[in-house]
DNA sequence: GTGCTTGTGACACCGCTGTGACAGTCGCCA
DNA sequence: TGGCGACTGTCACAGCGGTGTCACAAGCAC
């Protein structure tokens, strides 16, 4: 928020050198500092010497892979990631995201393409850093306690404001009901009553645009429900 | 705080060696002063021979824990402290805020994060260093000790001034009863009294327009209550 | 003692909450 | 495509719990 002047610092690790010095050009005139490494060693130890921002990281590097120097990094660090991945494999893109990147990008890409996932990436981590995030025109204030939608106070009672917490902290994650019992009502056993269901219903009504059709908190059947994050 | 120029100075108290020079450095290249202790002691002394602007505390430590030593330098000392907490443990939040910090930032934590969240503490602290506050035309008069709506003294009794006080350190907060009690009247346990209410209420009986429909100290149903900032 | 402040407990009120019945909807399979 | 079964949405209602309010007595300073 208070950092929108400063310019981000990336970290660029890629062992080829001529993607490497493209993207190090090209990022630069797109307004970043860049540091680059052209292998996970030397990455890792530019990452503690000089602490970016942001890093992007290809996943084929010889030595320490990409998803290796992710989850190293994620031991201590919280900093974006954004990985480079040579095919859009769906199993490369899986266990990326398992070992703790942000965001993948698909080679080869376009400096402008990457450009904007950095943007984006960045930008999601400064709302996260206050204590409110916004779903559309549902802004969930977590200091205040408050929820509001179009600048109006939603009014919610405890329970759907426990509800709509416990969802927007896994958000695009499916809790099932049982999981929303033990983390809002601090029960074990849900008989086979519509306690959940009702509550989410009260929810709906408040907080969706059409409660008949919720764009916010999805129904995901034979399970439970998701908080769907902004589009 | 000795310190009255324009960069600021932070202490950084973490035990974990690659977190704390990691965070160090980070934050120096963000434009801050930093000194940084591994310890609860060392930061403890650093604390007092330094004096820095702001204190960056991690719960976990050995020996004296983050919290004792919040409270430690709660006992002389009004500067804003952040605390670092493992997970987004809702009963560390609590104890954390209850022990006087005044906000927390779940690790693993990004620089910018943390950067961002400095610079948040730091702007209300100026807000309020300056003595007055207004909400709307209630004005908090913090070197004189008093409180006038419409210009006429007020006249509230200590505890109900201590009450406002605390509430207008965090506005737009909600503090829960438990969070009240331990801020003005220094206790450990709330049995079923009805002491914050009472105490809101005969505090609300002179600051509000219309004490039954309350604009400036809301109640957060299920937590607590709030002071609303000017709108 | 006098006057003010503060903590306590009783009480009423209001709105929240959980329940269960029923209707509606979805997905599967023939 | 249509039907069936399982799952989900919806609703009204009664009980409950949290909050506002108050009177009173103890504490305290003067």
């Amino acid at each position: 928020m208070s950092q929108n002047d400063q310019v981000p610092f990336l970290l660029l690790i890629e062992d080829d050198d001529a993607i490497r010095t493209g993207l190090e050009l090209a990022l630069t005139r797109q307004g970043h500092r860049v540091a680059a490494a052209a292998s996970g060693e030397d990455g890792l130890r530019l990452f503690k010497e000089q602490r970016p921002d942001l890093i992007v990281l290809d996943v084929m590097l010889p030595g320490i892979d990409g998803f290796e120097v992710c989850r190293r990094i994620r031991r201590t660090d919280q900093l974006p990631i954004i990985l480079l991945t040579a095919r859009s494999d769906d199993i490369d893109v899986v266990v990326g995201l398992e070992s703790g990147a942000d965001d993948y990008v698909v080679k080869p890409v376009q400096a402008r393409v990457l450009d904007a996932r950095i943007r984006a990436v960045l930008r999601r981590g400064e709302r996260e850093s206050s204590d409110s995030s916004a779903y559309g025109s549902v802004v969930i204030d977590r200091s205040a306690m408050t929820v509001t939608k179009d600048g109006e106070d939603l009014q919610l009672t405890p329970t759907e404001l426990r509800l709509l917490l416990e969802l927007s902290r896994r958000p695009g994650q499916a809790l099932s009901r049982q999981q929303l019992l033990r983390l809002v009502w601090e029960h074990d056993y849900l008989g086979d009553s519509r306690l959940v269901d009702a509550c989410v219903q009260r929810l709906r009504a408040k907080v969706e645009d059409v409660p008949s059709a919720p764009t916010l908190i999805r129904t995901v059947r034979g399970v439970g429900y998701r908080l769907d994050p902004p589009a």
